[in-house]
DNA sequence: CATGAATGAGTTTTCATTCAT
DNA sequence: CATGAATGAAAACTCATTCAT
């Protein structure tokens, strides 16, 4: 069922494999629903011996949440080429992210969904992540502006909401890549970035923004 | 501090005290944190008279999300004269929805948190509701192609993703508004459709979508 | 086993019979060992019954520890003829404590050793007992120098620490009167009496103090 | 914080040096509350090491008692000269015991609380090492008695009850002049001694016993 | 209609204790 | 000798849920 039950493997070690257990149950059943007893045993190890290493429920539960943090973060900040322009890198951002999201979704599921529901300490946490997100993108609204040799009316305040926004589009379009067959990241990204970067007005007049097939786009699987 | 306890009221209305009590409940210490008995004190009336008249926590929940998802959709619905553009419709259903969940904290979290962490049931339920909402914007968006006067070269699938990207970015932005201290719903309406209409592109270029200031918009508290 | 199964009892009397079942199990095992299991078994209830009403197992123990104080505190109070000579009250307190911590040994069990040896928050609460018994035994010190007509050369603090050793001596003779077969409630008060009043000196010289036997004098069981 | 961690002690040391530590932690936190983690820990030895010189938690408690029950009766008996009267012996047996109870707190707790706490077994222990203290007192009476050139009229069974009062008495002094601060050995054994062999008749009749200052009294710290 | 009395089943957490190295 | 790795067993406590009145 679980891990592979071997015996007396060093901590680190074990402490991966409890990690890897509890963000799928986490990331399944639920924060509240899930049970230690569970965990433990998808784990292949014992109740005492998680709580050994991971103290409690809580503990446990931020854990997951750093460390899934801290890996989609690393995902896309490896997806980006920072020496291209912005709209290339948003490209590759975003493809970095769906793809980073629909090869674990149960860790998406518990930074998504069940950090943010269960309680300010968890909630954040992910905050935390989200805003080194939401920076960089707000960074990339700036240059992007910039690059259009234009000085940007947008009020500075604005930019927050936009890169709010299109944050929360990526996220919520995550989930729905996720959950319908058929979408793959690639095309969700393509949806995204022709959605922020050309808007609806262009679309329907015909001029959405154009993917650079020809060049090594996002690492999508 | 609950209802103030009145004998022999019709079945009725006595249901929809507790269905007050326990959105309220649920939306502040989420599903599984929320006990029976705190529900039943808040409504004022005893715990087997909840079990009477809604059967099970479970079934509780559900009637929860059903009414505050009929709400929303009826707030929407009532917001938006069909017989306008479809920008100015885009416009004011994005009012409406803002300031409802603006009113409505709880009856969101129920909506957008807790019902989507907590089982298969409870999500289906949501997705009903959002699933009428897409279709909705689905529509104006082919609306809104086929007026500007263009064979929409967008493909019907591809549709689908906009849609979703732009309530998905809505959904945030209503937690985000809900959030930051001194964002109106009015603000968070305007940002997001000129996230959505305009798109990136036109902003840094200096051509924002306008609002109609002249005329009444959505109503905003 | 415990008391009979009956069902549906008026909350006053469930929570005297669950006293009785936890002041038995609490004196037998001790605080520690003792499980709300076990206890809630031997009361014939279930366990969420008595967390229902005793809320937890200090608050539990602490209402043991008051019932068993005021009962024995009461035993002495009711056994006692406030008229009578110094020296005969004492007596007569004596034979009522030795009766009722012989009649109930749990009680005494808990409140001698178990309170004393898990916390100060319990000990404290033996020790307004032991404080109302030792004033007691104080004021029959003074009121015996008094009848002795003689200005007592005791200095104050002198007769704290003299009540302090009654008192000490008679509580380790009720554990000793309860180990030791064939030892009477009635035998331990005159021994200790004997001890207390004469001293060793004056029992050496063929001295003893005379007990009452004409009159009703302590009432051992 | 506990023993410095030196490699390669012989077995003997490092046995006292658990002991020690056990000591410590069981009249500190009490026999069921302390863990042999702690333990361990403050001895400075790692957990198997303790079970593999002392088997069990209940092992290692039984033989922390008997340690402690060795170490007071063994400072009781150097205490007291055999060669003087009786009254002198008892003088000096308090003054040892309330001294050894005064600088060991913790064994004291051990073996006055814990000990007769926690189950028969442990129980019997200290019973064994009281019973050789009753006999001390008991034979002194006798002693005593015989030195009053009269036939004492005390029944056999009589005296045993006596010395079981006197060392009641002492146990609960000790703990009244550990926790009342002011009081020192010294003074607790004069009350005592007092109390015990002039009694309270002859005190209230200003014939108090007298202490011999002018010799060597017991070792007071 | 309404409720006080009652519980089965499950939760997190802790601890004494033992191998394998 | 000495220890890091590991666990079986149990404890306190909670909750959704149901009768009998």
């Amino acid at each position: 069922m679980g891990a592979v039950k071997t015996k007396r493997m060093p901590r680190a070690v074990r402490e991966q494999q409890m990690l890897d257990a509890a963000v799928r149950i986490f990331g399944q059943r639920g924060y509240m629903a899930a049970s230690m007893d569970e965990i433990a045993e998808l784990a292949g190890v014992s109740k005492p011996l998680v709580y050994l290493y991971l103290n409690s429920k809580e503990d446990l539960f931020t854990a997951c949440i750093r460390r899934e943090a801290g890996a989609l973060v690393e995902a896309v900040r490896a997806g980006v080429r920072r020496d291209l322009p912005a709209d290339r890198q948003l490209w590759e951002g975003l493809g970095a992210f769906f793809t980073h999201t629909a090869e674990n979704p149960d860790a998406w599921s518990v930074l998504h969904l069940q950090a943010r529901t269960h309680g300010e300490p968890f909630a954040a946490e992910v905050t935390a992540m989200r805003e080194e997100i939401v920076a960089f993108v707000t960074q990339l609204i700036l240059a992007g502006a910039r690059e259009a040799h234009r000085d940007p009316d947008l009020p500075e305040g604005e930019v927050a909401g936009l890169a709010e926004a299109l944050v929360g589009a990526a996220e919520s379009l995550a989930a729905w890549a996720n959950a319908t067959p058929g979408v793959t990241a690639h095309q969700a990204a393509a949806t995204l970035m022709n959605f922020a970067w050309a808007g609806l007005g262009d679309l329907m007049a015909g001029r959405p923004w154009a993917p650079p097939e020809e060049q090594p786009g996002p690492h999508v699987g």
